[in-house]
RNA sequence: GGGCGAUUAGCUCAGCUGGCUAGAGCGCACGGAUCACACCCGUGAGGUCACUGGUUCGAGUCCAGUAUCGCCCA
């Protein structure tokens, strides 16, 4: 490498793609499994498996916080001699990337997902899948850049995607051996649906929030129960005085021949439509009267049971619970469409009725159909349905009241609407196995559980447990363990800090099975072709036989990864044809079927000859955390490593290296979303081995305001204009630093002036749903006239930029600090070496201990100190105290102090030279983690030096600083009494410049110090640095007071200084006697203080002795302080009579 | 409703198992072109550590309660 001269200051941009290149070129960041690690003699390994970034978007401040912290991470790690392997990739985000393609092209004006759809049966699916690949691809390629271009020392030659073959490969897999285990089922159940989106969500994909809405209380009238079995509806209205004869309470008050009526207290009237039971809670003094009643839903005409459960709640208008004070006691049950209502169904095995569409308009062709005299509802949309719901039964007098109520509704987090609970089939994981969730459980650390983790089920052998809600947890385990037993992985898994554990656990004592299907077109497709067939006693041999059913029964497949369930369509009843009693069918068991056929290979034998058949291959797709949930492993190309030279030439070694790897690095938002699916999964398929050993949490980045950056908003901060502006060295130690424990992180964003490039703090608006966000448009702030729009203009429509008011791009003056400190560094670097370069080298083998100066000594003690500091903040992942720690070590300590007390000697003195190289090159590599970029600049430079080190202070030598060892210094450069001297010597230096500071006496002015032999004895110790950075001309003894001396008391003791005032004889009496005043105003406090303290008998027998002695220490120093001053003002006021 | 967390200088935040005369950066005030750095150097002002009780020789730190704010889960 040729060396150029060091420029004056730190330009990133100058020097950033230089040095990647390097590291590219030198392909620092490989690494190595099998016997090519064995060869290159590599360490242990160490891997982390970055979070894969979603390809919907660029990454903001939050991916930038995210990365930056395992880089640093993988890089002290690196340069610890760990074999390091930070595996980069991205993440298909199913639902996420799907809409914003689909957004994309409706703003573009082209065939949308809606266009697609029409023309499905002619390959829209594939065509428009093509076009979210493009996106993707686009995408994929940005991330990849902003990691590099923030430094990331990712290996990037097995970068993945969660959708590329080797992660594909094991999606399918998993879910063949999932459902094969019996682990997957398929069921009808409600789902969160999302009617613009059009698919099921997770529990954890669905956001609450707060809206204000209606309780409608709506009047059902009463009937008998029909006596006419051929219509349902043929019904004789209840009166009211036969209710009050039956003693429904009330009922006598209300006029005697009226048709009588029970009020049901609803937030969604529309929903009526699906209603097939009116519930009532048994205590309710109300519900035995009903016994045998029905009611008979307006305009439909259904006529439906009035049922006792008692999860209604009573009304109670004085309750606390605002669900007693709104209820009516009777609760209209919908099972079709409301969670609670479904439970309540199972319970008295009612009728689902769903009287939505997809897109949640009402519509009779989706389960409902006895419309009645309700067709007017149909086709409309919810919210149109509720209104006009609620208009009829208002016109018939049914409407009883309507009071306002706010209450939290469930939206999707895609799109926003809120949520249908919505009846259909889908797939399901039986995450409430013991072994998934069982093994997440028993995979926490022991100190981090609160409790006993559940012991291991006993696995029994036999049939796989199977279907919609079989409880059977049988099923040939990929890892059978027995019951009870310690296995691999228990209790190893750690998160940080550690409250987060507790999110762990609880979220898995609560577990739900996990719906896996999502009906998009990005994503995995759901590897199972289905056929829905009548088999009875005569066919179904022929039936089966078709597609090999006895091939498949004497498990000739098995190799294949071909699994079959066959299930009963009349009552959900699964069949494994293998090994189940349902076969042969016989006249009992004729009936529907749906035959399954799981295939696992993409390239199955068995396809084309089923599609023959018309089996149909499942049109869904599976939840983006399911190939998330694998990540840990399907990079590393499980299940079949060897499968993929390409991609992964060692083979199987990689696996077994890497997994479990070391640390994920993550936000608590994704404990439950993935941390939890990874550990299941990962101790399911790979012998209980868990993902990640450690678990460490960060906060999440705010906008100044305390909300989420987001597009919306725009208050997002672009990494790459931080880089830009400030250098990605200085993003990335703001990133480090501001990585503390506690929750989150604030980031005012501030605005650059396209036309003056200020930084200035824009002026911020209200938005209506409440958010703090900056003005539309922002006028410079040196020259008004000139204007320009803002993120949030361009994000709400409020305004477009233009040639005269373009847009402003997003800062913040919080990484400032980061850029001052990298040009520190490098300024501090240059002055190092200008000084190493000039002098005579003699070698660093002319060390001479004694020859080391009290800084010298200081400085080793303190680069000790740092160095154990940063490594046990790594391992508890204190980014924090990392960062705070290099600051000063580099600014307050080497900078301020060390150099400058070098300054005098440092030219003439090899042994010093020799302590300067290594200190500035121990540095270099501290700082390297942190920031790869300058430090690696600087690197060849610091190597040209010559080699640095001295006894017990090991730096070997390297080519590049990212792969150069990590310091050790032995603990005996750890010298206490040089760092007490030391400080010593610096009080004197800052009461000296304190009263330079007082008086703005030039620092060119030259002072002479008095003082008295001890402190004369100090200042020659500390060989001249007092002196040097005091700015004094000489120390003498002390002798007759000069006229314009100042006194200051220094530890007890009085010191004068002189040549404060140049031509004038006498000190400024009055501003003296000002601050001795002071001086003693603050002595007597503290002396009174302590002698206070120490008055306390309990004080001095209860507390620790050292503290004792320090305290009357404190106290003696205190006094004689006092005293001194007292003199000293005294004396000053003699000489001014 | 359950859980987790926050509240410390004008702003953004440190302060681990109690010993503190409460720190940092920015901002502010004063002084400084000194031959590493003005992206700098020196000095200073700024805080009843949200509130109320308690434990303790001693509480920003531990405990209980109150208030405000935030996040996660129902």
């Amino acid at each position: 490498m040729i060396k150029t001269e060091l420029a004056k200051s730190y330009t990133p941009a100058e020097t950033e793609d230089i040095v990647r290149a390097k590291w590219d070129e030198a392909g620092a960041f490989h690494a190595e499994a099998g016997p090519a690690a064995e060869s290159a003699r590599a360490g242990k390994p160490y891997a982390i498996m970055i979070p894969p970034p979603n390809v919907t978007a660029a990454l903001h401040l939050g991916h930038a916080f995210n990365n930056t912290l395992q880089d640093v991470l993988a890089r002290a790690h690196r340069m610890k001699g760990f074999n390091t392997l930070w595996m980069p990739g991205t993440d298909h985000a199913g639902i996420a990337t799907q809409t914003v393609v689909d957004k994309r092209l409706q703003h573009l004006g082209e065939p949308s997902l809606k266009n697609y759809k029409e023309r499905e049966a002619e390959g829209g699916r594939d065509a428009f899948i093509a076009k979210v690949q493009q996106w993707k691809d686009e995408y994929e390629a940005t991330i990849l850049d902003q990691l590099k271009a923030m430094g990331c020392s990712c290996d990037y030659d097995r970068t993945r995607f969660t959708m590329d073959e080797v992660c594909a490969k094991a999606v399918r897999e998993a879910f063949s051996r999932l459902f094969k285990d019996g682990l997957i089922y398929r069921g009808k159940r409600l789902v969160n649906w999302d009617p613009v989106t059009q698919t099921a969500l997770a529990d954890d994909e669905v956001e609450m929030q707060e809206v204000d809405g209606h309780f409608w209380y709506l009047r059902y009238p009463l009937v008998h129960p029909s006596e006419n079995p051929s219509d349902p509806m043929d019904c004789q209205e209840v009166t009211w005085s036969e209710l009050a004869a039956r003693g429904y309470p009330g009922a006598g008050k209300r006029p005697d021949e009226e048709v009588a009526w029970v009020t049901v207290a609803t937030t969604r009237p529309e929903t009526y439509l699906g209603d097939t039971a009116v519930a009532v809670n048994p205590d309710d003094p109300r519900a035995k009267p009903l016994r045998g009643l029905m009611a008979q839903l307006p305009l439909v005409g259904r006529v439906i049971p009035i049922i006792e459960d008692d999860y209604v709640v009573m009304p109670d208008p004085n309750a606390s619970d605002p669900k007693a004070q709104y209820a009516s006691g009777f609760l209209k049950v919908t099972p079709a469409h409301d969670p609670n209502d479904y439970e309540i169904g199972e319970r008295h095995n009612l009728d689902k009725i769903n009287v939505m569409a997809p897109d949640a308009s009402i519509s009779d062709k989706h389960g409902w159909e006895d419309i009645g005299d309700a067709h007017l509802f149909v086709g409309k949309s919810r919210e149109e349905a509720r209104k006009l719901v609620v208009k009829e039964f208002e016109a018939r007098n049914l409407l009883e009241a309507v009071k306002a109520y706010r209450h939290s509704v469930g939206h999707s987090y895609r799109s926003h609407v809120p949520i249908e609970p919505y009846l259909s089939d889908q797939w399901y994981v039986k995450v409430t196995d013991d072994r998934l969730k069982g093994e997440a459980l028993r995979a926490m650390s022991r100190d981090q559980f609160d409790g006993e983790p559940p012991a291991r089920e006993q696995i029994a052998p036999g049939l796989p447990g199977t279907g919609a809600g079989s409880n059977d947890d049988g099923g040939r385990s990929s890892t059978p363990a027995k019951a009870g037993a310690k296995c691999e992985g228990d209790a190893e898994l750690r998160f940080f800090p550690a409250r987060y554990a507790k999110t762990f656990q609880q979220w898995h004592e609560n577990l739900r099975d996990w719906c896996i299907s999502r009906q998009l077109w990005w994503g995995h497709r759901i590897p199972v072709w289905h056929k829905r067939v009548t088999l009875t006693a005569e066919n179904w041999t022929d039936e089966l036989l078709k597609w090999g059913w006895d091939s498949y029964v004497e498990g000739n497949w098995e190799d294949d990864g071909i699994v079959v369930r066959i299930v009963r369509t009349s009552d959900g009843s699964v069949v494994d044809p293998t090994v189940d009693p349902l076969m042969p069918v016989t006249k009992d068991t004729e009936g529907e079927y749906d035959i399954f056929i799981c295939m696992r290979d993409e390239a199955c034998f068995l396809k084309s000859q089923i599609s023959n058949l018309r089996f149909q291959q499942d049109p869904d797709v599976l939840d983006t955390w399911f190939s998330s949930a694998l990540w840990p492993i399907s990079t590393l190309g499980w299940p079949d490593p060897d499968a993929f030279p390409d991609e992964i030439p060692e083979g199987s070694a990689l696996l077994e290296t890497f997994n479990p790897s070391s640390v994920l690095c993550t936000a608590r938002e994704i404990i439950t979303l993935w941390v939890s699916r990874m550990v299941m999964f990962n101790r399911y398929f790979r012998d209980h081995t868990l993902p990640f050993r450690h678990v460490y949490i960060h906060a999440m980045i705010q906008d100044g305001h305390g909300q989420k950056m987001s597009k919306s908003l725009g208050n997002g901060v672009d990494p790459r204009d931080i880089i830009q502006t400030h250098g990605s060295d200085a993003l990335r130690y703001v990133m480090t630093q501001i990585a503390t424990a506690t929750q989150d992180v604030r980031m005012p964003v501030d605005l650059v002036c396209p036309h003056t490039e200020e930084t200035f703090t824009p002026k911020m608006i209200t938005t209506p749903a409440g958010y703090t966000v900056p003005a539309p448009i922002q006028s410079c702030p040196s020259d008004p006239s000139k204007k320009m729009v803002t993120a949030y203009g361009i994000a709400s429509g409020q305004a477009q930029p233009t040639d005269e008011m373009p847009l402003a791009i997003n800062a913040s003056q919080k990484f400032d600090l980061g850029r001052n400190f990298a040009n520190k560094l490098w300024n501090a670097t240059r002055f190092a070496l200008s000084n190493l370069e000039t002098a005579k080298d003699h070698g660093s083998s002319s060390v001479n201990e004694k020859e080391l100066t009290l800084a010298d000594r200081w400085m080793l003690s303190r680069l000790h100190a740092a160095t154990q500091t940063i490594d046990r903040a790594l391992d508890a992942y204190q980014f924090n105290v990392y960062a705070d720690t290099v600051y000063d070590l580099v600014w307050r300590e080497f900078c301020d102090w060390y150099l400058e007390a070098i300054k005098p000697t440092i030219r003439e003195s090899p042994t010093q030279q020799q302590v300067l190289r290594t200190i500035l090159n121990a540095i270099i590599r501290l700082l390297h983690p942190i920031m790869p970029f300058v430090t690696e600049t600087l690197w060849p430079h610091v190597s040209d030096a010559g080699p640095a080190g001295l006894p017990g202070v090991e730096l070997p030598s390297g080519e590049l600083c990212c792969t150069v060892g990590w310091p050790r210094i032995e603990a005996r450069w750890n010298d206490e009494a040089a760092e007490a001297i030391f400080r010593r010597a610096q009080q004197l230096v800052e009461d000296i410049r304190r009263i330079r500071g007082e008086r703005n006496i030039p620092f060119k002015q030259k002072l002479t110090l008095m003082a008295d032999e001890d402190i004369r004895k100090l200042a020659q110790e500390a060989g001249g640095m007092v002196e040097v950075l005091a700015g004094l001309a000489e120390i003498q003894p002390m002798g007759d007071r000069p006229a314009d001396a100042v006194p200051i008391t220094f530890e007890g003791r009085e010191i004068l200084l002189t040549g404060l005032y140049a031509g004038a004889n006498e000190a400024d009496r009055e501003a003296e006697m000002t601050r001795l005043a002071k001086v003693i105003a603050e002595k007597e406090r503290a002396a009174g203080q302590l002698a206070g303290r120490l008055s306390n008998e309990n004080y001095v027998k209860k507390a620790p002795a050292h503290l004792v002695e320090e305290t009357k220490q404190k106290l003696e120093e205190a006094k004689a302080d006092l005293e001194a001053a007292q003199q000293a003002l005294a004396a000053l006021k003699q000489s001014a009579n």
